[in-house]
DNA sequence: ATTCTATTGTTGTACACCACAACAGTTATT
DNA sequence: AATAACTGTTGTGGTGTACAACAATAGAAT
């Protein structure tokens, strides 16, 4: 068989990807997530519990499966994610007062301590990636832009 | 213990997430990945492949290493994928001329017509949801600004 | 030359994530 | 009263991904 010589350029061309939206949009998505996962790993949760504190937090008294759709998420994902938020007495699973079946999902009172204090370095992160832009019009424009991908 | 009402709102409030470049950024991404791996799909691929073939494509020769790299894989990663792109007869393994523990990686004939295809029918893709955006302008800011996140 | 280190492809493993099916208990509909 | 629909839950399988280890090979050091 013929041998052929092999290119190592650290120069390498990505063709259509370069100038690709869908591409650049999983890249900077990457590149955000994955400083945004250290931080939640910082405080010993993930991304996905970070985002049912969220809902949680601003909407006392969700379903496991409320939560679930507003998270896009499957309802069976619900139960681990809920299961370790409560382990970690930050939330807790009340019975539903009309309905056997359902939970209803609080934040305790150190669930809401914990939870203004990871919102704030969030956002502080979100800040400092922010400070990448020229300006707060630029910043709303990029929103409204990614809205209408959505 | 006290019972409670659920809340089954279809207007859930997402907090900080709304306003969040990141959580925009995420939602943007999957929804165009949904239908992005939808297409690979249809294909007989992954978006991963897909992104191999691209590479391949444009920088006939390369190492699977270098293929790993370029991509921000691992290269443990590359051995199933180019097995795969293998037996589809897309890509071929020729040995390396000056290296016997590597391989250079190219595209066969039949390989740059299935990509031609395939990278058409994503263009395409791309197209129509930059018909969400206002302008051509407007896709070019919005490049640069992903760009600058990353 | 010989030894030591680095690299390549490869395999195996472990872990996270996600979709899907199934189930018992409960509620809603007919 | 019967049937369908929904809830939380468990299990399973697929997928992606990071990491360690290995033999073969290459490059560097002495």
């Amino acid at each position: 068989m013929a041998q052929t010589d092999t290119i190592n350029d650290t120069n390498i061309d990505f063709g259509m990807l370069a100038e690709s939206v869908g591409y650049r949009l999983r890249r900077a998505q990457m590149n955000f997530f994955a400083k945004f996962t250290e931080i939640c790993s910082d405080l010993g949760i993930s991304p996905g519990l970070f985002s049912v504190l969220v809902i949680v937090e601003k909407n006392p008294g969700l379903t496991q499966t409320a939560v679930a759709q507003a998270l896009g998420n499957d309802r069976s994902a619900m139960v681990a994610a809920v299961d370790k938020l409560e382990s970690m007495k930050l939330i807790e699973r009340r019975p539903a007062k009309n309905d056997r079946r359902s939970y209803a999902l609080f934040m305790t009172k150190y669930g809401q301590e914990f939870f203004e204090m990871s919102s704030r370095k969030v956002s502080d992160y979100e800040s400092t990636m922010m400070a990448r832009l020229h300006s707060d019009q630029e910043k709303d424009q990029l929103i409204d832009m990614l809205k209408r991908l959505s």
